[in-house]
RNA sequence: GCUCGAGUGGUGGAAUGGUAUACACGGAGGAUUCAAAAUCCUCUGUCGCAAGACAUGUGGGUUCGAAUCCCACCUCGAGUACCA
């Protein structure tokens, strides 16, 4: 053994020991005590950067240290390779999409394996690969089968110099990111898939995902954003006309001061034709971007529409106003505004000078200050002859008496839309159907998919390369040989990342999208990811696993049992990017101080769930521990027995190797608090780094230790574990050696430090025998002559006293 | 804007209603060395000579006791449906 820690060499021939001992194959063969570990699989953007890093060690130390308490574990790895930056990569440096994403995944790959991660690579998918996509294709006709598909119109932004559709993000301060051009809204037809026909079952059943953190639960519940409302019809004046809005307000009625709708509202079509001022709002309002949080955080703004309507219960007229705030697709796009009782129709009145009716009063405060507005529930003023009811019993009234004149009906609401998954795109899974001329869908027949992508493209021209490919495009239809043209969009690439984790079991599997003897090792058991996936991913993967399930291919409800959602790799506060160049390549820091290193820090720096600050002196920090781990391992394993070591201090060291296990494993496998479990593993060091000074220190006891804390450093920094446990001639891979087990007897105590507190505050620290009672902890606390100082002139009111622990005098 | 998080020494963080600052980084001093690197040892929240007082984003509250629970606010981060 070499007195120096040299991880390069260490780690290259740990990887080979690894690979010749097939340390990471799993055993398909039963599914007892099985563990499917999977971190989420990366998008192939040419290098892994550190949050990927992250991910993955977090994953890995899951994985191994499961595999140590007996599970029978399978981590696998895969390629998300469907995406935008490969056609972006294409038009920029004239390489095609398939090769720049080949080579990224070679290159991470390469990275991936330097890191030393325990994955079972037989079982690696990408989704760009036909054998992966042809059985998403399968699966989405079968979804169009059961009729949760359809197409319908919807909006998308539209770069008008590049003839291009654009993602959201491709929009920047309202303009094309390439050619810089205005931004329009255009309607195209685009596929959906009914998500929303799953609504109530991905609410409820987010209740029994245990291993799911509450935030990203709530998060889900949200955005689900089930209400239970009322739909209100409102005539609109001298017109045949109708506007539905929805409202879980209709108590506020009486109060309703105007109406506004979405400036994409279908009824403004005709109206705009004589308003040119309406019509130029609405153009306006065109060149915003789609998404939410551009249109609710500007300005609003609105134009009078010229229209009025009529107030349903009491026949009042109000007018209607276009606003830039209202969104097209919750609801009906239309909103009854109560100025009095709503922050946002307020600011839009006071802005526009509408009027205010007040007709809720709180029952707490009785009266409003005029600054803020009320909008709780509360108790009815001027509605009439609702007026004195409270809220929830005039909600009932109101809608009783909407319903007998045919203007209201009780509706359940969602937030949740259906799901676009069409992209005008190359670089994705061609969507399997084909039209004919009259516009008649075909789903392309199961014998004819793979549907596969024609790699002869031309990215010269505008737009999606597929529509302009003439001999992938124009087909004859296989049931009828007329001539057909084929969907040239492709799929959202959320489509693939909803089921591979499924994929991972069988990945060459010829027959379906699951081999079902593999069956049993769904649901996985734990997920790891980036908290940016709280919402869409996570939420798209359950859906699938749902429609999979009354498909008939698997039996669970849920895909992920345990869901980890780790913070951020931030430098100086920000998130690490290449847009602003602060991103660190793991290789260069590999290279420095080896993965181990890399892990370590990673690991130790911060809990998973937060973000985690990068900081180059820390890893210095974490390189320092591994040499003294070294160092001191090369110490004990060339020291000479001692004859008779010092009964009392290896009792000492034993209690603290045992109270280390305790401590560590709690941390590791209950709270996924690896930061405290590394740092309590380095008091251990610390302590044994002293007694092994000491010349009658046990040989065994050491040894113990050492042993303790190569087992329990090794899922977390495998390669110099791995390596220390050979040099001990045990030569297993310690992924197959069980975890360490605490001896109770070592954890006995004889004596307890108490705190002594007065009124709460620490005014002392007695010793006592473990155990003792009040009056004999009491009688101790007396005989401290500082403490006795406090007590003596206070009358004692109460004695709190929490055993072996604290006590506290109330005075 | 809305939803969900986070805020503790010079820095990353620890403390699951009971000793605030474990572990580490950085800093200061020392040992070793011809010298340096590496390594090792000691000190290190603020004020104060000390006793002690004050400190967990801000302001309130609950409690014998609050970083932790509740209310209001401030700042930062994530998501916001076509980035993945």
């Amino acid at each position: 053994m070499n007195k120096d820690y040299n991880p390069k060499d260490i780690e290259i021939n740990i990887q080979k020991f690894w690979e010749k001992n097939n340390s990471f194959k799993t055993d398909f063969s039963s599914t007892d005590h099985k563990f499917y570990c999977l971190s989420m699989f990366p998008y192939p953007s040419g290098k892994l950067h550190i949050g990927h890093v992250r991910n993955y060690t977090i994953g890995d130390v899951i994985s191994r240290a499961q595999r140590m308490l007996g599970k029978n574990v399978f981590q696998p790895m895969g390629w998300d390779a469907f995406g935008l930056p490969a056609e972006n990569a294409a038009i920029a440096n004239k390489i095609h999409p398939h090769e720049w994403t080949k080579k990224n995944i070679n290159h991470m790959r390469e990275q991936l394996k330097r890191l030393g991660y325990a994955y079972d690579w037989d079982n690696e998918i990408s989704t760009a690969d036909p054998k992966y996509y042809e059985w998403e294709q399968w699966f989405f006709i079968k979804l169009l089968e059961k009729n949760l598909v359809y197409k319908k119109k919807s909006k998308v932004n539209w770069d008008p110099v590049d003839k291009t559709v654009l993602a959201n993000e491709q929009v920047v301060d309202g303009k094309g990111w390439r050619s810089g051009a205005i931004v329009e809204r255009k309607e195209i037809p685009q596929w959906f898939l009914k998500i929303t026909e799953y609504s109530d079952e991905l609410l409820e059943d987010l209740e029994d995902l245990n291993g799911w953190p509450t935030s990203v639960k709530m998060m889900q519940k949200n955005w689900i954003g089930r209400s239970e409302g009322t739909l209100v019809k409102f005539k609109i004046a001298n017109s045949d006309s109708i506007l539905e809005v929805y409202t879980t307000r209709v108590d506020t009625i009486f109060g309703v001061n105007f109406l506004a709708i979405s400036p994409d509202h279908i009824i403004l079509k005709n109206q705009k034709k004589d308003n040119p001022v309406l019509a130029k709002f609405i153009d306006k309002c065109k060149s915003l971007k789609l998404s939410e949080e551009t249109i609710s955080a500007i300005e609003k703004e609105g134009v009078d529409t010229g229209l009025t309507a009529i107030n349903p219960l009491d026949g009042t007229i109000v007018p209607i106003w276009a606003a830039n705030y209202i969104l097209s697709d919750y609801g009906t796009g239309c909103v009854m505004c109560v100025p009095g009782h709503d922050v946002r129709d307020n600011e839009f009145a006071v802005k526009y000078n509408l009027p205010i009716t007040q007709v809720i009063l709180s029952k707490e405060s009785g009266m409003d200050s005029d600054d803020d507005i009320f909008v709780g529930e509360g108790t009815l003023i001027n509605s009439g002859k609702y007026t004195d009811l409270d809220s929830k019993l005039a909600k009932k009234n109101i809608l009783k008496d909407l319903e007998k004149i045919d203007s209201g009906a009780p509706k359940v609401n969602y937030r949740l839309r259906d799901w676009g998954i069409s992209r005008q795109r190359y670089w994705g899974c061609p969507i399997p159907v084909f039209y004919h001329k009259d516009g008649t869908v075909y789903p392309v027949p199961e014998d004819d998919l793979p549907v596969t992508l024609p790699d002869d493209i031309d990215f010269s021209q505008d737009g999606n390369p597929l529509e302009n490919h003439p001999t992938w495009k124009y087909i004859k239809c296989p049931y009828t040989g007329k001539d057909a043209v084929r969907e040239t969009d492709t799929f959202d690439t959320f489509f693939e990342s909803s089921w591979y984790y499924l994929r991972f079991l069988s990945p060459d599997y010829k027959d379906g999208l699951l081999d079902q003897s593999k069956n049993q090792w769904l649901p996985v058991d734990q997920y790891i990811g980036g908290i940016e996936h709280a919402i869409l991913h996570l939420l798209y993967a359950r859906f699938f696993h749902k429609l999979m399930r009354d498909i008939g291919i698997v039996d669970s409800s849920e895909p992920f049992l345990s869901l980890l959602s780790q913070g951020m790799v931030l430098q100086d506060g920000v998130k690490m990017s290449k847009s602003k160049g602060n991103t660190i390549d793991p290789d260069d820091i590999i290279d420095k101080y080896g993965a181990d290193t890399v892990r370590l820090f990673i690991m130790f720096s911060a809990p998973p769930e937060q973000s985690l600050e990068w900081s180059d002196s820390g890893i210095e920090g974490s390189h320092k521990f591994l040499k003294r781990l070294w160092s001191l391992s090369f110490k004990i394993f060339n020291r000479e027995n001692i004859k008779s070591p010092d009964l009392q201090k290896s009792k000492d060291m034993r209690t603290k190797i045992h109270k280390t296990i305790k401590k560590f494993t709690y941390d590791l496998f209950e709270r996924n608090s690896f930061n405290t479990a590394i740092a309590s593993s380095m008091e251990l060091l610390n302590e044994m780094i002293r007694y092994n000074q000491n010349k009658d220190s046990d040989n065994e006891v050491l040894l113990e230790g050492i042993e303790t804390i190569i087992k329990m450093l090794s899922p977390i920094t495998p390669h110099i574990c791995q390596e220390l446990w050979n040099n001990l001639d045990k030569n297993s891979p310690l992924v197959n050696e069980t975890w360490p087990k605490i001896d109770n007897s070592a954890l006995l105590e004889s004596k307890k430090e108490i705190i002594v507190q007065i009124n709460g505050k620490l005014r002392g620290k007695v010793t006592i025998e473990t155990d003792q009672n009040e009056d004999e902890v009491n009688a101790m606390v007396n005989l401290d002559e500082k403490i006795h100082g406090y007590l003596k002139d206070n009358d004692i009111k109460k004695i709190i006293y929490i055993k072996n622990k604290l006590i506290n005098y109330v005075v």
